[in-house]
DNA sequence: TACAATTAAATTGTATAAAATTTAATTGTA
DNA sequence: TACAATTAAATTTTATACAATTTAATTGTA
């Protein structure tokens, strides 16, 4: 009867789940300098690709959905870098789109992901291969 | 000027926030079953390897500190599976004590890592690269 | 031995997450 | 074309997370 796999030590997910949090608490000091919290960055990430996205595919971006979604983006409505108005096509949908202090926004955050990466030192191909791995993993968990 | 560094699909820690969440909806079914949550579950697993613990020492195992455990502790007494009560040594130590009943739940647990694991899909050699990697950074980001 | 410093939990306030339900708009079809 | 089915957000509820502060116990030291 092994019981090791109720080990928290051999399991995948935990480390995963700590270290995503770890790796957000060292964001933390340089997002408060751009008033964003992380997840409010990540939507700010998408908006910088696209200057205009609803809801839904934002949602499946980030994979949130709208019940964290629509208090997240009314905040950061309220800060001014994003804008929200149902689309004229389709009233179900809600779009949102960035402006130009959100886009301004950009350049106070260009060095971010620089800063954090020097404190978590993975050699690159560690690094890479994380990437790698993490992506399988949400490709596969994705389609079904 | 290159902005590709805030492209979202270039980061590590957006994936490792998505795969953290996907995986533990995945586990979502199996811990309806005996009625825990993801965090709920981890703390159980902690004391299934330590019948005693304080919440300090907890907290340091799951990366979690009093403002999340002592509402979460509070919740899994309430359902009969641990006691709270303070060390006679030191009553500032808040020592959590598995019941007869939290040892019993082991067994009701013992087939969920198998189940989760299937619906992941990575190869043993990439479960492996991901663990060590997790863990390298969970190991120095905490030194710090 | 008073008492300042430290330590461990608890509390407070803010911000997610996610399941389930509701509301409103659109689509498909009898 | 009514109207059932579907779709997209919003809402509601429950459960974390975590920073900052407070409370209570213990320790170190003048």
């Amino acid at each position: 009867m092994n019981f090791d796999c109720l080990k928290l030590e051999n399991q995948l997910c935990f480390p995963l789940y700590a270290t995503s949090r770890e790796i957000i608490k060292k964001y933390k000091p340089y997002l408060d300098n751009i008033n964003l919290t992380y997840t409010q960055y990540i939507t700010m990430m998408v908006l910088w690709e696209n200057n205009e996205i609803n809801v839904k595919n934002l949602g499946e971006k980030l994979f949130l959905d709208s019940g964290t979604l629509t208090p997240l983006l009314k905040k950061i409505e309220s800060k001014g870098y994003i804008t929200r108005s149902r689309s004229t096509n389709d009233e179900r949908n809600l779009m949102i789109q960035i402006t130009e202090k959100g886009k301004k926004l950009k350049e106070k955050a260009r060095d971010i992901p620089e800063k954090v990466g020097k404190c978590i030192e993975l050699k690159p191909e560690e690094a890479i291969k994380l990437h790698e791995i993490l992506y399988k993993i949400l490709n596969n968990t994705n389609k079904k």
